[in-house]
DNA sequence: TCTCATGTTCGACGACTGTCGACTATCGAC
DNA sequence: GTCGATAGTCGACAGTCGTCGAACATGAGA
């Protein structure tokens, strides 16, 4: 879905993946969220099944900055857009730093309806 | 030094370092520039001795978030405020975290006077 | 075709952040 | 006591960030 003229859902390569930025992207509750309730599910899950404390314009930034990053792969099925943690990537580039936020980033968990 | 009515140089137990205040430090360029020239000097080291790219109230600024976070110890001596990468407190509680940002983050190196 | 579900984009807003210059505080040396 | 070096604080400013509501775009079904 998404306008249909936006640039067609720009991923980083894995080695153009930057520590400054993921960091900045986990630093934030809201996302941090995001990834801990995606993580270790092996299929795509639709933004609306997530269920967060905010708007959905908001969700929709929040989704596009992780994308941006390099921590999220989102890819478009019908009207739904599906997430999927990019855990490979992640721990080729900066082993470690996944496990260490999700571990300590329990605070405000986010359910997957 | 610092003012005489400022607080006593406030920071956070080990167990009380959060985990996105830590990364939203390091996130900053300047800051992981400043993380990266202290590591690994075991004495303290005082601000003056950095060649920052920032004036002097910036790269303050910087200090205390840095401080506040947990990142940094400093302590007053004399004139002079030590600082010093708080690695012990840093690797028990993210272990890990504080070589993969240094090990990425040398983009902008500082110099140590 | 019409409608609904899903999700984006576009201003707008307040809050926070990084930056600066000017001023102040403290200490040590003279 | 005075002066210089070191460093913090205090506004001020522009830019970014997180948030929202309203409008729009797309695809799936009825």
């Amino acid at each position: 879905m998404a306008s249909r003229n936006s640039a067609p859902l720009t991923h980083p390569d894995q080695q153009d993946i930057d520590l400054s930025r993921v960091m900045a992207a986990l630093s934030d509750p809201v996302r941090l969220g995001i990834v801990s309730a995606l993580d270790g599910i092996d299929r795509g899950v639709p933004c609306c099944s997530l269920e967060l404390p905010v708007g959905k314009s908001t969700a929709s930034h929040h989704f596009r900055v992780l994308r941006e990053a390099g921590v999220l792969l989102q890819s478009d099925e019908g009207t739904r857009r599906m997430n999927q943690v990019r855990r490979a990537d992640l721990d080729a580039r900066f082993p470690g730093l996944l496990d260490l936020a999700l571990a300590h980033g329990r605070e405000a968990p986010v359910q997957v309806r």
